[in-house]
DNA sequence: AAATAAAATTAGACGCGTCTAAAAAAATTG
DNA sequence: CAATTTTTTTAGACGCGTCTAATTTTATTT
């Protein structure tokens, strides 16, 4: 199977994980596809040592398969932060683009991008970026704005309500 | 068929059409594939109106084709230029990730990112950069070190062999 | 121009990732 | 705990892009 393919089912396993394997059905779901489509990859995967499969018991990713999953995802992110800081996309517009780029194979070009940034730890939405080694920080903790006090000292990392029209609303009130 | 391979195919057709239509053959071996693949891809993308395509005469691109090759291929070199302005690549280190990146679909990405590198006009090889509409500049004139005399004022754009021990020779004298 | 060589096309196949419909297993419920 | 519902898997199909082998068309040679 394509890498493309092979690297959206790991991420999309990796988002879902929780301690307990991940179903078929919220695979299915969370990539908009069929249960059955599902399973046949899961065996594919299995048999590439990526993932543990056992019929009718969900399955979980194996070393291998978090590697590459952390991988993908750490460069998500960094491409996040490339398109907001030095191209100035709002944090909506980059979600999209940024499932593009990472998919692009080169390690060094991950490496010189990340020095580029100046390393950061964490993206736009304040989601931690994966060093080169695998290793994850933990997500910044986040509130709504409406459990703050005054006086309260707080970065703004995100909004729930990405609409078009909440947005501008937010443009036109700085 | 997939956008990928579209844009492969018509990229490869530009770069090989001058004046004539272009042989299926020729297709084949720069895109390293069968002839008959070809044939059954040309089929395809005449029906989509990208090319001109009469069995055993050859195919040009129409001018829908045409745009989309111009697209991509300003694309690879805005991505080249980046590639060895801001994260400091060689010159022969970017083709193969501008090849990848070339397919990232974000006319926005694009753009932006053509204003951050402030709108060159030239890759690293010296390549014109098409605009936005698909104009495209006369590559910049070339020639060899050895046809140069004293006093001649040049800039270094390439070099024609560009194997590592070459390159690591160029690096050692400077 | 007939014979031969080269180029291009067709026919039929395959792996990938997906789908629908049907069957099997597991979970839930009355 | 038997019946029903939900989840998951299997069986068989399809489009994509590719391939090999065979055929057809075009070009070259003598």
């Amino acid at each position: 199977m394509t890498n493309q393919t092979v690297e959206n089912y790991l991420k999309c396993i990796y988002s879902l994980q929780e301690g307990e394997p991940v179903s078929t059905n919220a695979i299915a779901e969370r990539m908009d596809t069929k249960a059955s489509s599902v399973t046949d990859m899961l065996k594919k995967l299995s048999s590439r040592g990526l993932v543990n499969y056992v019929k009718y018991q969900g399955v979980s990713l194996t070393k291998d398969g978090q590697s590459i999953a952390v991988r993908i995802i750490r460069k998500h992110r960094l491409w996040e932060v490339f398109l907001v800081e030095k191209l100035s996309f709002k944090w909506d517009e980059v979600h999209v683009i940024a499932e593009q780029l990472e998919h692009i194979d080169s390690p060094e070009l991950t490496r010189r991008l990340d020095e580029f940034l100046d390393f950061p730890r964490y993206d736009p939405h304040g989601d931690p970026i994966p060093d080169e080694q695998g290793r994850v920080l933990d997500k910044i903790k986040t509130c709504a704005l409406s459990e703050l006090v005054a006086q309260d000292c707080v970065m703004v990392v995100g909004v729930n309500d990405s609409s078009a029209a909440f947005l501008q609303y937010l443009e036109k009130m700085n």
